[in-house]
DNA sequence: TTTCATTGGTACAAGGCTATACCTTTGGCT
DNA sequence: AGCCAAAGGTATAGCCTTGTACCAATGAAA
């Protein structure tokens, strides 16, 4: 017999790894991860992890976002009711009204890892391989950025983020950085890379949400987003990625130290 | 009213762009890309095109793919029938049976450009995307691998795969290179850049494969492959990356050639 | 005060997907 | 020659998802 590439002969020896590790692992992956619904609810979580609809702010309309997520309204709807059921949003009806997102009610607003580790725990293996996929998307899309950036509406873009990071207190900073970022990956001209980012950092501030944030480290974070927009702007590919691969090792290593 | 992130008033101009586009555009994506059916078709032509299961190879049972793939037997059968329509897998019953891949038959073998220009065009504006996103993802994923990469048997893996491209012929090269690059991906220690570098590669190679492919394009490659491994291996990140983004913007040039 | 556009709430039928169980074919092995 | 394990083929009941149509509430504007 010659064709035989993923032929489990008779019997192959259950325990031995195959040396190299299964070749279609890339490919054969879940071709959908978990049902209509609860990716849906994932998806609504998501705008709001990512500060894109902000506490007292409302969601789309049902019909528009079924629409834009390509779902039917009635899933959609389910995964409101839950979400309402959850707290996480207000309902109101009639015209003017819609899904109102609430203020996530934080148990232990205490900054000792208790809650973080348990949510880095539910991520389990995913943890790393989170901090690993982001650093390539943003390194990558921040020197995307350097190079293609010349119209003068993305450089206002920028400079607007900029200044809203700069401004923005403890309580809105999380929500303005991350808009910031989210800028340069859309501004690195690929949909798929702000795509996946958007989906990677949502991730990432669920669990930064877990900790506190200081002073300190959000003046070292401004200084470096400061670098960072000028690198960009200035068209200097190598330094707009040095400075980005920095300002995320703070991150990560901040993590890394909670959960440590 | 105060909250009305999305609230799209009364009336709004429909033509003027809102001057910074959606702001949840990066969110408010499908959730899913079709039906089930339609994807698992898509996935195992993924297995196909990356050449992970060759011409005269078969597919893993159905019951194992179905699993691995999160599907049920039924839709995966369905999608197999539509490829054994298409003539891409010959389905044999009985032990030692299953899904064998056969060549994919070239309507025009010619090098014109002419079937390369029909499925550009399929694509779309997610032509330029596939290329950025492509050159993010490898890239980084070269330059993780470089700083990663100690064990012993991870550098074996990368050695026989280089030794495998070099003495690949002009029919088997494609599916060594392939090979090699997502040997790359997945030491860089993200299972998520490996899935999407596999995603990506699949549409790539789709486009690849209506060119032709020159001995002295071929022989530049693994020059470049050489190198590559050599800066990895090494320890030398800068140069990984330098030389892995030179060896992308050849094959992105090739392609741009042939469509201009 | 009345109107009415907008937005959430509900109902129902059709189609898609899954889980499970069982049948049929094939070819190496005894 | 017969056995039988592995692989594809088939059938059915039930849940999930969708599309469509219509109802109900709300509050700004006339």
């Amino acid at each position: 017999m010659s064709g035989t590439a993923a032929g489990t002969r008779p019997a192959r020896p259950a325990g031995a790894a195959p040396a190299g590790a299964d070749p279609l692992a890339a490919a054969l992956r879940p071709v959908r991860s978990g049902n209509t619904f609860e990716e849906t609810v994932q998806r609504v979580l998501q705008l709001i992890r990512l500060g894109l609809v902000r506490e007292g702010e409302r969601l789309p309309p049902e019909r528009e976002l079924a629409e834009r997520l390509q779902v039917s309204r009635v899933t959609l709807r389910e995964a409101l009711k839950v979400l309402q059921d959850a707290g996480r949003l207000e309902i109101r009806r009639g015209r003017y009204g819609g899904a109102f997102v609430r203020q996530a009610e934080q148990d232990a607003p205490s900054g000792d890892g208790a809650e973080l580790r348990r949510r880095a725990e539910l991520l389990g293996d995913r943890l790393e391989d989170t901090l690993l996929f982001r650093e390539v998307l943003e390194v990558g899309a921040a020197e995307l950025c350097a190079v293609r950036d010349t119209g003068g509406e993305e450089e206002r873009r920028l400079r607007d983020c900029l200044a809203a990071t700069a401004a923005a207190g403890l309580a809105d900073y999380r929500s303005q950085d991350t808009r910031l970022h989210l800028a340069i990956a859309e501004l690195s001209g690929s949909v798929s890379v702000a795509a996946q980012y958007a989906a990677v950092r949502s991730t990432v501030n669920e669990l930064l949400d877990c900790i506190p944030l200081l002073p300190p480290n959000l003046e070292h974070s401004e200084r470096q987003h400061t670098e960072l927009v000028a690198a960009i702007l200035g068209g200097e590919p190598d330094r707009a990625r040095a400075v980005m691969r920095e300002h995320l090792a703070g991150t990560a290593a901040l993590l890394r130290g909670f959960l440590a």
